[in-house]
DNA sequence: TATAGCGTCTAAAACGTTTCATCCAGTCGG
DNA sequence: CCGACTGGATGAAACGTTTTAGACGCTATA
C-alpha cells in the first residue's frame, strides 16, 4: 500500500530527486531550511528506503552472513552473539544460515547468499576437503572467513581455537589424576575438531606413556549419541573398562554422565568425565561437568572483525590465521577424591 | 571481478537479454536448442543472479525473517528449526535476527526489514504493550505473524503454547504430590509467558485451595537468575521453606536446582522442583527435571505456515490464532518417593 | 570588472532484472 | 493462395536508488 519513492518526497517537498537521497546520505550537504522540509514529507508519507534499489546501485548489500553446523548447538549460538556485536556495530546486519551439517543445505546457502551479493561470509565449512563453493565467492570478491576451521588457506582468513592443544590438556588432566584405561568418545572423525582433539590426547598420552587411549566413535555429537556410545563402553568387562571418558564435545559428555549414572555408576569415582565446550549447562550438569573452555564469543568477535576489515581495504587485505587456545575447566566428573587409580 | 551481467550472457549466447530472463524463469518457454545455448554460456562465465535487480523488480524479497528474543535460547532455537523447515521448502529463505529483549534492538532489526522489504515477519515482540512497528509493517502490506506472544489482535494471525494451561498442569501435579508450600520463580513479569504461567499456577491452587503460593521475581531467565532466586529461598526458615518451586522456564529450574544440591538439600525430597519448555539437557540434569513441554518445532512450522499462506493470498486472507497445548512430563525432580507432606 | 570559488541544487545516467507488447516465420484451414 | 494462428524470440519500459557532471546565484579576490 504505502510504498511512497523518493520521487514522491522529492515532489511533495518541492525539491528535485537528488536533493532527498543527499538529504539521506550527506545531510551536510543540504540547506537546512530544505533539509527539514525533505524530512517533513518523509516522515509524512511513511517513506522508507528501498534496500533493493540501494543495493544494486552499491553492487552489494550491507548484510554479513554466518553458516553454521547448528543453530541449536550452543557453541555456535555464542559464537553468533560475539559476531553479531562486532557486526552490528558496524551498522550492518548478521543473518543467520543453518547447515544442519548437510552439504547440501550448505551449498544452497551460499549459492543464495552469493545472489544476494552479501558482504561477507563467516563459515564453518561441512566437510573439510576443497571447497569450490567458497573459492567461488572468493572470485567473485565477496571476503570469507572460516571459523573454527582449517586456518591452512592461504585465501582466507580463519580465526580457530587449538583443538589439538584442547585434546592435550584434557589427557594430561586425566592421566595427573591416575587414569590409565581412557577412552575418547566422539565421531565422526571427518569432523575436524573430533579428529584434532583426538589427535592431541593421543600426543599427549605418547609422550607420557603407561596408559591405554581407547576410542568410540559416534555417529553424531549428540546426547542420544553419547549414551549410545557409553552403552558399549559400560558392557566392557570391569577390569577392561576405562575409568576416564574424554569426549568430544559436552552434549556427548552428558549423554554419557546420563548412561552412567542411570546404571549406577558413580562420577568421577568409577568413571570420570571431561568434555569440550563448557557449555552453560556443563556447570548445572548431574555432576558438575569439567571441560574444555573455548573463547566462543571471542571467536565470533574476531571473525566478524577480520571480515569487516577484509570488506573494507579490499585488494591490500593480508589474510591473518587467529588461534585462541582453549582452557581447561576442572569440575567435580574429573576430580579424585581419594583413592588412587589402579 | 566475475560480476558477469545476464547481457553478457545474452551476447554470448547470441540471443536476446530476454530470452535469458525467460531460460531462467519459465524454461519450457524457449526451444531446447536455445535453452541449452544459454545455459552453456551461464557455467561458462560463472554467471549468478543478481539478487537486489530481482527484488526491485518484484517489489519484495525472497526472505522471511524471524525475530527472537535470545538466539541462544533453546527454546527459540527449536522454534527457529521448525520455521526453517517450511521456509525452505516454499524455496524461501529465513533469516534469524536476535533482539535480546532489548527493544531498541528490535526496532532497528524491523527498520532493517522493513528496508529489505521482507516477504514476512515471525516475531517474539518484547514488551506486550502496543506494537507500532509492527502496525507499521502491517501498513505496508508485509504479513506479521506473533509467535508465542498474545493471540488476541484482529490484524495479525498468531501461534502460541496455552502458558495458562501449562502452568495450571504444573501447579495440578505438585499439588497431586501432597505440596501445600509452593513458590513460583521468573520474571521479569513483563514478559507474558512469565505472567500467564503464574496466573495458570495461581488458579489452579485457587480452584483447588488449601495451600500457599510464594512468588519470587527474577530479572531474568537464566540459569544464574535461577540460582540467585534460589538462594533467597534456601535462606528461609525450614519451616516456612517451601518444598517445592515451580519455575518459569527450565533455565531458571536449573539454577534452582544448582543451588539447593550445593547447599547439601535433596531433589525431590527436600525440594521437588518442575520446570518450563522441556530443553533438552531437562532430562540430563543433575536430577532428570519434570518439565511442561512445548511443542516447539510444530510451533515454528505452523507460523512459518501462516506467514506464507497470508502472503500468498494476500487481501482475501483471514488471519488466525492458533493455540498448542502443553504437557507435563514428570521426572525425577518432582516425583514423590514416599512420606507426606504438608 | 572579470574570475574563481563556494554552497546549493538539478538532471540524467547507471545498476541488473522481469515483463509486456510486438514481431517474425512458419503452418494450417479454408 | 490468403488470413489466422502459433511457438519462439526481441526491444523497451519499469522498478527505486545513488552518483556524477553541471547549472545557478553569490561572494570574495585579483
Amino acid at each position: 500500500m504505502a510504498a511512497a519513492n523518493i520521487k514522491e518526497v522529492a515532489r511533495h517537498a518541492g525539491v528535485s530527486l537528488g536533493t532527498v537521497s543527499n538529504v539521506l546520505n550527506r545531510p551536510d550537504t543540504v540547506a537546512p531550511a530544505t533539509r527539514q522540509r525533505v524530512l517533513d514529507a518523509i516522515t509524512e508519507l511513511g517513506y522508507v528506503r528501498n534496500d533493493s534499489a540501494r543495493q544494486l546501485r552499491a553492487g552489494h548489500s550491507r548484510t554479513v552472513a554466518i553458516v553454521v553446523l547448528d543453530v541449536a548447538n550452543p557453541f555456535f549460538t555464542d559464537v553468533v552473539r560475539g559476531a553479531e556485536q562486532v557486526v552490528e556495530e558496524a551498522g550492518a546486519m548478521l543473518v543467520v544460515c543453518n547447515s544442519g551439517e548437510d552439504s547440501a543445505r550448505e551449498r544452497r546457502h551460499l549459492e543464495l547468499l552469493e545472489e544476494q551479493r552479501v558482504r561477507g561470509v563467516l563459515i564453518t565449512p561441512v566437510g573439510h576437503g576443497p571447497q569450490p563453493n567458497l573459492d567461488k565467492l572468493i572470485d567473485r570478491g565477496i571476503p570469507v572467513v572460516l571459523v573454527d576451521r582449517g586456518s591452512g588457506r592461504a585465501s582466507r582468513c580463519s580465526v580457530a581455537v587449538d583443538d589439538v592443544l584442547g585434546g592435550r590438556l584434557a589427557m594430561d588432566h586425566l592421566l595427573d589424576q591416575g587414569h590409565r584405561r581412557i577412552a575418547y568418545l566422539g565421531g565422526p572423525f571427518s569432523i575436524a575438531q573430533v579428529a584434532e582433539r583426538h589427535a592431541g590426547a593421543a600426543a599427549a598420552l605418547e609422550e607420557r606413556g603407561g596408559a591405554e587411549l581407547r576410542v568410540a566413535t559416534t555417529s553424531s555429537l549428540t546426547v542420544a549419541a553419547g549414551r549410545r556410545a557409553a552403552e558399549d563402553l559400560l558392557a566392557l568387562p570391569t577390569r577392561q573398562r576405562p575409568t576416564a571418558v574424554f569426549c568430544a564435545n559436552d552434549l556427548i559428555a552428558l549423554g554419557v554422565l546420563q548412561e552412567v549414572t542411570a546404571r549406577g555408576l558413580r562420577v568421577p569415582a568409577d568413571v570420570a568425565i571431561v568434555g569440550y565446550d563448557d557449555i552453560e549447562f556443563a556447570g548445572a550438569a548431574a555432576v558438575p561437568l569439567s571441560s574444555v573452555r573455548q573463547p566462543r564469543e571471542q571467536l565470533g568477535r574476531t571473525a566478524a572483525q577480520l571480515l569487516l576489515e577484509e570488506a573494507q581495504s579490499g585488494e591490500t587485505h593480508q589474510h591473518r590465521h587467529v588461534v585462541f587456545q582453549p582452557e581447561l575447566v576442572v569440575r567435580r566428573s574429573s576430580e579424585q577424591t581419594r583413592r588412587a587409580r589402579r
